[in-house]
DNA sequence: CGCATTTGACCTGCGC
DNA sequence: GCGCAGGTCAAATGCG
């Protein structure tokens, strides 16, 4: 019943509106998929140790093998240099979500790792866990917390340590939206509905949609308050795909883009394997990592934790495994968190190149 | 014609 | 209770 203006390429302009009434940002074309491949890569680098150059190179040794191809390290870094992960499961009561800026990244994830219980103890003999995830307030017990995210099964935290544990590094995690998910959902009246599992990668990068493989339709874009760039919301085409991610640019580096996936493909990609999502290729990553740890397939050299005493193999794992693995996978997701357990694993298991596929998408749902 | 996008309205949760 | 902010809906519109 309205008229609609030309619309495109409105000028971003301040949220603080009572009601979207406006903020429209630039639409971008999306390019590579090699961009969010480095993005998945990166990030646990970065959050972890900042030693993005080298242990992009390493992480770069470990995506061929699930089929990703990156350019070269070197290429990738200038493409986008800053990564970050984190999750924020349905069991972890809303707890964390994004907005978070690019200096507050890493406080975030941090606060967010508190949460799931990645701390310091859980982490790899490597400790690095102690470096990067620093002492935090143990989180107030939460009444009820609905779990029943894959990424939190085995912890219900809840956000209510969100704002106060990223201040254990000094700083505000500002606006960590501590939030529980509204969603108009119609679940069951009264009850909220679940939460997926989520996480976010941050891409430094031109283009403000890359391509993950799969078809998005946008249902949304909202006014960011504090930020001059709107938010984009996608939904999986797939009919019966319950994926949601969200898009937008860093306020405090617009040459950052923050996308955020919510939920796990039913389906496969649709241009795979030249372009896998990321859901596809975090999950194939964090199953190359997951494979290495549990049988050790490749030499030492290629393991990612091999070459980089700072990457945590349970911390990849288990933060990217739950939102891709359908449910059988997230039983062994649940068991990369717990290497000890990972060790008892039957030995019956398929084999890791043809396993992966077979792990990351039931046969039934391929080319869903 | 079918599908994706646009965009104001609406819904929900939270803080004050 | 009110206002704010995030998230979603859905009709109109655009595009191939
Ligand atoms: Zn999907």
């Amino acid at each position: 019943m309205r008229s609609y203006p030309p619309s495109h390429v409105h000028k971003p302009e301040s949220v603080d509106r009572v009601d979207d009434k406006k903020a429209t940002g630039p639409q971008g074309k999306i390019r590579s998929i090699n961009h969010l491949t480095a993005a998945v890569v990166g990030v646990e680098v970065a959050k972890l140790a900042q030693c993005q150059a080298e242990a992009l190179a390493a992480l770069l040794n470990v995506a061929p093998e699930v089929g990703l191809r990156p350019r070269a390290a070197s290429d990738i870094r200038t493409d986008l240099e800053v990564g970050l992960v984190a999750m924020a499961g349905a069991g972890c009561g809303d707890g964390g979500d994004w907005p978070f800026s690019a200096d507050e990244a890493y406080a975030d994830s941090s606060a967010l790792l508190a949460e799931l219980g990645w701390a310091a103890g859980f982490m790899d003999d490597d400790g690095c866990a102690g470096e990067l995830l620093p002492p935090l307030d143990p989180p107030p017990a939460t009444p009820a917390g609905s779990v029943d995210g894959a990424g939190a099964s085995s912890t219900s935290t809840d956000d209510g340590a969100t704002p106060e544990a990223a201040d254990a590094d000094g700083k505000p995690a500002t606006t960590t939206e501590a939030a529980s998910k509204p969603a108009p959902g119609k679940t069951t009246k009264g009850q909220k509905r679940a939460r997926q599992p989520r996480f976010a990668f941050m891409t430094k990068t031109e283009i403000d949609h890359l391509e993950d493989g799969y078809r998005w339709r946008k249902y949304g874009q909202k006014a960011v308050k504090n930020s001059p760039f709107p938010r984009s919301y996608y939904r999986c085409s797939n009919s019966k795909c319950t994926v949601k991610k969200r898009v937008e640019r860093s306020s405090d580096d617009p040459s950052i883009v923050i996308t955020t996936y919510e939920g796990q493909h039913c389906h496969y990609t649709v241009t795979f394997p030249r372009g896998a999502s990321a859901a596809t290729l975090a999950g194939q990553i964090a199953f190359s990592a997951h494979h290495h740890l549990l049988y050790n397939d490749l030499p030492p050299l290629h393991s990612p934790t091999a070459q980089n005493p700072l990457f945590c193999r349970p911390v990849l794992s288990s933060m990217l495994l739950p939102q891709h693995c359908n449910r059988q996978e997230l039983q062994v997701a649940s068991y990369s968190t717990q290497p000890s357990s990972v060790m008892s694993l039957p030995t019956s298991v398929p084999a890791v190149d043809k396993g992966l596929l077979d792990d990351m998408v039931p046969p039934v749902m391929r080319h869903g």
